[in-house]
DNA sequence: CTTGACTCTATACTTAGTATAAGGTTTATA
DNA sequence: TATAAACCTTATACTAAGTATAGAGTCAAG
């Protein structure tokens, strides 16, 4: 029976020899035969079963101690029960990761449309195709404070949607929104924002459809609602001019967030949309 | 300008105070303004867009310090790059898991039969599915050594498939193969040992099919040749009996390995399999 | 007998924080 | 104005699963 030194069973089984040493610390896996004038370990290359073992049951997601316990235990049900609990994790996060897969695929194709946009201050016509929103009511007309009750309310959002378990991706790309009948008012008011959501969405409540069409649409970069006011005075100037027919919300997009700082502030590429009819 | 204090911070955007501090420490995010007698900290509220871009930059995958250098350089066009990279990540990432998936299913079923299978050391005929494996070949034959070699012959597998990183879970379902031609001539002798594997597993080296179709199976507990050889006798004897033909590979395989261990030694559950067809 | 490869223990370090202690500050209440 | 509650400070230890390193001892081959 030969016996394996540390280094040629760390190299049998593709671990450290550290880990190794670790393992024997915490007693999940002791040599078969330490040498007491030396310290030296010696392993049985049938104690690689138990290595496999203990990699089998880190792969499925358990703790160096829980897999100690269980070992202890000699708990033949163990793996059933991790596996059928490993099962239903794996099923949740393939589900987070498709998620997030498409807030990051949206993600880019806002950073392109950021930095392939039509002119900055120029209205252009966009045919844009449907899409979902997820509305977050807030207590007070944003269009009246400043940004600190901007900042303010992006945190209430981001805590509810916390609470109500969405993935946190969504919060890049959020908008707020002026319903069409304040609008023709020739108000600027609003207690809505929102989050762009996927089409496969899952949730009753506050998510409303932006249906496809043609849309009148401004570009800017930064942020104050004072400079949203100029460029939305533009864009409804131009579809007056136009003789063009307001047939929806208006919409402001944060399409990009720039990762660039002046005085803490947030760098946001926004467009400005109203749905049309060319008449 | 009303000016947050930690705590405020912190509850305000879901972080903890410590996290808070260690961002300051390492010069992620600076308060605004801290005071030098008491050396306490106070933040604006314009603070959290930069909050927001961190734990942004965090859910996409970055370390702090990553973060840090990218803001510190003001890079605009690290977003896109890393939403690029990381999309190939979450795919690679969904692929894993979705096999990972598959093998902890079969794992599961392999389990349940273990639970629930027939008495053991007595033959049934089972209708067994298509089964797709890949093959693996070893140096010496597995029948003429003993579990020592069969140990070794493990790891070169397991080196294999890290080198061909092939996912580790496959390695819980391995098995033994004895070509129709060598049982014919009476003799047990294999160099070949092999993982099954999904159905869309793509490799064109080694990949091997067992057609579906009715066996001959035996099962019984844990491991040694000599315990194999005997219930192979008893499996050949019975077929033999029954005049039943034998139509292809016999194989052994493991269906469930028991995290028990005596003398250090596998635990396994087996059930040795041979095609046939009833006269 | 020496050299090189190997092993030992002990300690520090990693990441992104959390937990705690001991002490100072602010704020609300009595 | 006194005091208590709530809050803040720094410093240290801890987490998980190791990795990296130093300094000293051991083994095997030539």
């Amino acid at each position: 029976m030969d016996m394996l030194t540390i280094g040629k069973m760390a190299k049998l089984n593709n671990i450290s020899e550290q880990a190794l040493r670790l393992y024997d610390k915490m007693g999940l896996l002791k040599p078969d035969y330490v040498d007491k004038q030396t310290g030296y370990r010696y392993y049985n290359i049938k104690q690689c079963a138990r290595l496999d073992m203990i990699s089998y049951m880190k792969e499925l997601g358990m703790s160096l101690k829980q897999i100690k316990e269980h070992l202890d235990r000699q708990d033949v049900d163990v793996i059933h029960e991790v596996l059928k609990r490993q099962k239903i994790l794996i099923d949740e996060n393939i589900k987070k990761l498709k998620q997030k897969q498409k807030a990051i695929v949206r993600s880019i194709e806002n950073y392109s449309r950021y930095a392939a946009s039509p002119r900055k201050g120029v209205v252009s016509i966009e045919q844009l195709p449907q899409r979902k929103i997820y509305c977050y009511s807030c207590s007070i007309n944003i269009y009246e404070h400043e940004l600190d009750a901007y900042e303010y309310m992006l945190r209430e959002l981001k805590s509810h949607i916390l609470l109500h378990d969405l993935p946190m991706i969504y919060f890049c790309n959020v908008g707020s929104i002026i319903r069409k009948d304040v609008l023709d008012e020739g108000r600027l008011a609003s207690n809505e924002i929102f989050l762009f959501i996927d089409d496969d969405f899952e949730a009753s409540n506050g998510v409303e459809v932006i249906p496809a069409g043609t849309f009148a649409c401004i570009y800017f970069d930064s942020f104050s609602f004072y400079k949203e006011k100029k460029y939305a005075g533009i864009l409804l100037e131009h579809i007056k001019q136009n003789n063009y027919r307001i047939v929806g919300d208006y919409i402001c997009e944060v399409v990009a967030e720039l990762p660039i700082f002046k005085q803490n502030e947030r760098n946001m590429f926004i467009r400005l949309q109203i749905p049309i009819e060319l008449c």
